[in-house]
DNA sequence: AGTCGCGCCTGGCGGC
DNA sequence: TGCCGCCAGGCGCGAC
């Protein structure tokens, strides 16, 4: 599924086909994704160049003099690149061609991915409220640590919190936490300053190796073929239940966890001394 | 305000 | 083998 990394490879391998490209047509095939997609793209975006691919969060922004299209893949969404005809299939939503020859096509299975578009200058309101980007320097352990004050929430609910931190999905949220040995169910207001330390660079370095790895895997995803699976080697914890820990060989243990399959290691990663939480 | 839980949707898989 | 039921997952939103 489209993680940040999955994204971020996505806006790396689309922008050298279609930056300062004018757009030629919009094909709405099955408007029906998380919100319908607005009817009148057809009529507004052609004509337009192409000004920046940029991406916020895991959302997908193509800047227009105009405005901005702003592309979502959910869980189960891949934009590609097609340089000539290709058969549409059944879950293709929304084709963008570009008077290059270039067309970008969106194909989401399970409509969990929006495509919406913005107006003018002023940001959208889903994209208003969002907290740093995982990689900037945005996001650092001051931040990080004034965030988690006074909360009692679970460290795995928390990083996978946008107003937290963008782009640390279930996935990664596992991942990271193993890395920092840390618990996934310790309240944040019981986690120390070098654990805090150590999660944001967790987190960083995670997710900069998932999209190292993304950008070897997803190279032809470009060229139309989006086989994800790439990273599957690299996990410790997501998906390893009852397996062998990589570190200590105890089993890794599961637990629901804002409903949220979360697998960590009961060995590795304990709660700080005194701490307790229901089971 | 913080926290919780729902629902969207389909492919894939386990169970019978 | 076939069919049914269940589950994953991001994330906005409504409820408490």
């Amino acid at each position: 599924m489209p993680e940040l990394p999955e994204v971020e490879t996505t806006c790396r391998g689309i922008e050298p086909h279609i930056l300062g490209a004018s757009v030629k047509a919009v094909t709405i095939r099955k408007a029906q994704l998380r919100w319908l997609i607005p009817e009148h793209l057809p009529r507004e975006l052609p004509g337009l160049s192409l000004l920046a691919v940029d991406r916020r969060s895991k959302y997908i922004l193509l800047r227009f003099k105009t405005g901005v299209l702003i592309i979502h893949l959910g869980m189960s969404g891949s934009l590609r690149v097609l340089l000539g005809a290709e058969p549409v299939q059944k879950h293709d939503h929304f084709d963008i061609s570009f008077l290059n020859g270039v067309t970008l096509r969106l194909t989401d299975p399970r409509r969990f991915g929006a495509v919406l578009w913005q107006n003018g200058v002023q940001e959208h309101k889903l994209l208003v409220n969002l907290g740093p980007e995982p990689l900037t320097d945005a996001f650092d352990h001051e931040t990080f640590i004034n965030a988690a004050v006074n909360r009692k929430v679970a460290v795995k609910q928390f990083i996978m919190d946008n107003k937290v931190v963008v782009g640390v999905g279930n996935i990664y949220a596992a991942e990271a936490l193993f890395a920092a040995a840390i618990h996934p169910q310790t309240p944040v207001n019981k986690i120390s300053k070098p654990k805090f330390i150590k999660l944001v660079a967790a987190i960083k370095y995670i997710l900069g190796v998932a999209i190292e790895r993304g950008g070897t895997t997803l190279k032809d995803f470009v060229g139309g073929d989006g086989k994800p699976g790439y990273f599957a080697q690299e996990l410790q914890v997501y998906g390893r239940k009852g397996q062998g820990c990589n570190l200590c060989q105890k089993q890794l243990q599961e637990i629901r966890l804002g409903q949220r399959s979360t697998v960590f290691c009961a060995s590795c990663q304990r709660l700080p001394r005194g701490v307790k939480v229901k089971s």
